[in-house]
DNA sequence: ATTCCTGCAAATACTTTGCATCCTT
DNA sequence: AAGGATGCAAAGTATTTGCAGGAAT
């Protein structure tokens, strides 16, 4: 069953030069699927055939470097991965009591950014960047 | 041997409602003396009487609720700590090749931080925020 | 004296590596 | 057919938990 969507997926892969294969499919489609970032497990139990943890590991890194994913961190001791969005510059909030996670977007913030790099005598190249807020939600800060 | 600074380090300990221990005198001088963030590995080692992992991770884990000391993530694998600077708001630029990691002060940031959370309608209480740029340092850059 | 802390042992979780086999191209 | 990709086994590293003894207050 070849879908339109999953040709598209099938092209990205390819124009990154990897193979399309069953694994890298799942990967990018459950990525686009969810709005938040997903971890390794989240992945790897997303279809119903499941796909190895140390496969998703290595499809991750790949495409980390191949700049179609981004990796993002929340503190709660594992990685997660979200697809790279090449329209809007999007980071999220973070509750540190429920691990409850909401977006925002912020322009103001790439410029920055570049801007940083741009002063820093030993660095060049910028290929990524984090911008992570910490605190309590609504819920959380009540009840404590 | 207790030194001036020693004392104050206690004193920083015992505001925060700690008794001031060696272990978290060992913590707390390491963290001031290096500049940029350390491994749990890193402090355990620092001191010639060693000091356990775990209590390392206890500390560590205390202080950052505490507000002592915050966590910053640079995709290595593992978490590194450093001081809370009350003075400037500041930053790092990682190298994703070499690790190699620069700091940058950026003021203009915490605003945007404190704006992004007030637009925000589940969130109330801003603890911290992490802000890292990922690139290739000249040198890294120059061999690719 | 009391309560908090630490160290040790051990479990749990996350990530990486090696290799034989399979599948996309 | 060829080379990249996957899965399995296993190792390596990071982090957490339980508990008995030790230290700060």
């Amino acid at each position: 069953m070849k879908t339109e969507t999953s040709d598209k997926l099938a092209d990205t892969i390819r124009s990154a030069g990897f193979r399309a294969t069953m694994p890298r499919l799942l990967v990018l489609s459950c990525l686009k699927k969810t709005q938040y970032p997903l971890s390794i497990k989240d992945i790897a139990e997303a279809g119903k055939e499941n796909v190895d943890h140390v496969t998703v590991y290595r499809i991750l890194d790949a495409f980390k470097k191949a700049g179609i994913v981004s990796q993002v961190d929340f503190q709660h001791g594992r990685a997660y991965y979200e697809l790279k969005d090449e329209r809007r510059d999007h980071h999220h909030i973070v509750c540190t009591s429920c691990r409850r996670v909401e977006d925002f977007t912020d322009d103001a913030h790439t410029r920055l950014a570049t801007r940083a790099m741009s002063r820093s005598h030993s660095f060049s190249r910028l290929t990524g960047h984090s911008f992570e807020l910490y605190g309590l939600c609504n819920t959380c800060a009540a009840r404590a």
